[in-house]
DNA sequence: TTTTTGTTAGACAAAATTGTTAAAATAAAA
DNA sequence: TTTTATTTTAACAATTTTGTCTAACAAAAA
């Protein structure tokens, strides 16, 4: 029983996840993925039996990828400031990839998403949080709801992204106008978060 | 040529935008909506022929409806800071009602979007980005890139709201506790975008 | 009342999409 | 080289969803 292995399961996937996360195309068609990937449609079948099943694992697959990365940043032993920097550009850098994948979350939340959304560890943010209430205390960053802060967060670094084929029309930007706004976003969201001494 | 007018048309409208930008379900069949609506399908085809454009009549709308509303209180005669206190409320009030109307438009962006994106206004905003650009110099607001300035306000107006499943579960809060908190964003996100002198 | 116009309903057709089956192709192991 | 299990393909079936057609129905006008 030795598997070949030919690496087309993981090409799918990786594909499934360009066309949904990257360009949006979140109603893709299993021809439309098998098309992109180059496969036969029978191919997204054989490996994962049904259309759910392929999205329910790129999706498991992408959520696994992201939250880890963001427990390691918020678990690391490092002053706030420096970690909550790290998660900015670890984030920012994942919105960048894959712009549409909360939008996808959001969309699928009544389907799939629940069960997934389940198994999403509150530990990590929790103990973040209580780092941000001891920040407050200090006098570092403004007193409020800890909730809030994290919620100021993530909406600084998503939203942009989730918006951008909108704000460069009203801004009346081109694509390289707005990487250029993005690339400045760290530096904007820090300085509104953290009182400067 | 009396037309009758039972209003059907409207009450199918606003099902329609009930069931896609309230509860989001951004893939509701014909029939869903009919059956919401409690009227036979084909009054659907006989009222706007096709679904795509039943989509289309109550996206338009809801634009329409939002971005007046919008360009109404950025052309007030009021100052900066009142005026952005009222655009909170104005655009919070939306998000509250229509939480899942952002997440069409980037999701339908490809489709229907790229069509209506292009009559989107941007002359009042332009000017509210002037007058935002002159509270910099005065030194009420951070300077930064006036865009910035519009996006921050977007961005913390409305992601919360689109995340909210996602965040009560994340802060293992009730719907109940969730409303409290988003009852404070007002307050919260004026304090972070203007400097309390 | 009859006619006209506008509205609703049911049955049917067409299109799009997903899922299944069986056979052919491929590559490693015996 | 033959065997064996895995992978890929083509043809077909089922399902879901949308769209059309025709007839019935309701209300105002002639």
């Amino acid at each position: 029983m030795p598997l070949k292995n030919t690496g087309t399961e993981q090409h799918i996937k990786d594909t499934a996840k360009r066309l949904l996360f990257a360009e949006g195309k979140l109603h893709a068609t299993t021809q439309e993925i098998a098309d992109a990937a180059g496969v036969n449609r029978t191919a997204l079948h054989y490996y994962f039996r049904s259309r759910d099943q392929l999205i329910a694992a790129i999706f498991q697959e992408a959520m696994q990828d992201l939250s880890q990365r963001l427990n390691e940043c918020m678990t690391a032993d490092q002053p706030f400031k420096a970690k909550t920097e790290n998660i900015i550009a670890v984030f920012l850098r994942h919105m960048i990839a894959f712009p549409y994948q909360e939008t996808f979350l959001v969309t699928e939340i009544n389907t799939l998403g629940k069960k997934l959304i389940t198994n999403i560890q509150s530990g990590p943010v929790k103990s973040y949080l209580e780092e941000a209430a001891d920040e407050m205390k200090k006098g570092t960053i403004e007193k409020m709801h800890p909730a809030h802060f994290l919620m100021n967060l993530f909406s600084l670094l998503s939203y942009p992204l989730i918006m951008a084929p909108l704000y460069q029309k009203l801004f009346q930007v081109s694509g390289k106008d707005f990487k250029e706004l993005v690339n400045e976003r760290a530096k904007i969201i820090i300085n509104l978060l953290f009182k400067n001494q």
